[in-house]
DNA sequence: TAAATTGGCGTACAGTTGTAAGCTCAATGT
DNA sequence: ACATTGAGCTTACAACTGTACGCCAATTTA
């Protein structure tokens, strides 16, 4: 096997472990370089060979989380061409994210406000592509300036992040309810932000 | 003095040294036992004569926390009784506390999504009454029936805790801004709970 | 083929952590 | 007045942390 080859395979046991000890009960930053080491099979000191320190992994694991997001917005998208209500295809295509990737979505939602000043600009931009694709499709339906748009998204988003991390402390059999829930609000807020525009234009 | 008062005194000491080492690097997961003690003026092991472990003291800062965001709701109130404007009053009110109170809020803000569920149960609690006490001006303003102000108002917390993280990043020159937005974000929902309440109802 | 590069390893060290054991001594209870 | 209590201290230890240094061996380059 190549050199490159190798190298690149040792990488990714390496962030593959640090996303593997990532749990409920453990943060990223509550995790050691030897132990990411450790799990990956390599020696302490050749964690330097792949990252300068688990910073810099921390980043890594962020950025590899928001391709995971993306991707998951890819299939949103897909499913919201064929359903057609934008509202109740996000929130079930999140809900789904999260059981399947919890550590994943722990991450982000830790991290988002944590102590990195770098962690939190890194999610925050994430989030941000998340916001501006659903603002994209709200222009769409609801034909409402961007602005609004945009911050009519960012509310939502919001709220289904939170929903999200409600679903990690709650029994499987609430994920149904927790979901309507969301939906019944994204509705409120969209009801509103359409309404609420058009009489604030009509009185000026 | 008296043995309790001393022993009190070196208490408040010990969440007093804590709450100041909380910071925007600093979460409460990375204070140690040693340093807080050291802040405090106490030996390592005293420290053990207060409190069974570092958690014992995390869930006394997260009450303590508690307790001044129910300071926080009565201050609000009370302006609420003399302004009239529910909304852009709380807003106000609660970017005030977290300005003010910034390690307070990061305390919360971290707490709720961290390693210990303890932690994270007791500051949905503390959440839980201020959005009990916003639905309860919210049923008396938009007269709509308990579940649904109930959901409205834990939207509008969700929405306004966000804010407050952002603000914790932003310069002091965007707090208006980003205040204004909220209220916008938050009477969208009002509006739309309202209106697309009615309307269920007249369909049912 | 000879030389250079480099991923991985072992050893080593200094620093920090939580906490166990046992002492002192002043406030309290009798 | 004497005995008890308990907050606070010092000392001590074992576990862990990040990382500097130098070596090896295999791939890559010249």
């Amino acid at each position: 096997m190549s050199r490159a080859q190798q190298k690149e395979r040792t990488r990714k046991a390496i962030i593959e472990a640090a996303f593997s000890q990532l749990s409920a009960e453990k943060s990223f930053a509550s995790l050691s370089l030897r132990e990411v080491a450790r799990e990956a099979g390599i020696a302490p000191t050749s964690f330097y060979r792949h990252f300068a320190d688990m910073d810099e992994l921390g980043l890594t694991l962020v950025d590899e989380a928001g391709l995971m997001l993306r991707q998951l917005m890819r299939q949103a998208r897909q499913r919201i061409e064929k359903n057609g209500s934008v509202i109740s295809t996000s929130v079930e295509t999140f809900m789904e994210f999260v059981t399947g990737n919890s550590n994943v979505f722990r991450l982000l939602l830790r991290e988002r406000s944590g102590t990195s000043a770098a962690f939190r600009a890194a999610v925050a931009r994430e989030i941000q592509h998340f916001s501006a694709e659903l603002a994209h499709y709200l222009r769409k339906e609801t034909a409402c300036p961007d602005e609004l748009a945009q911050l009519q998204a960012e509310a939502m988003v919001t709220l289904v992040f939170h929903t999200g991390a409600d679903a990690l402390d709650a029994p499987l059999d609430q994920y149904g309810s927790l979901t309507n829930r969301t939906i019944t609000q994204l509705r409120w807020m969209a009801h509103g932000a359409a309404s609420y525009g058009r009489s604030k234009i009509n009185k000026a």
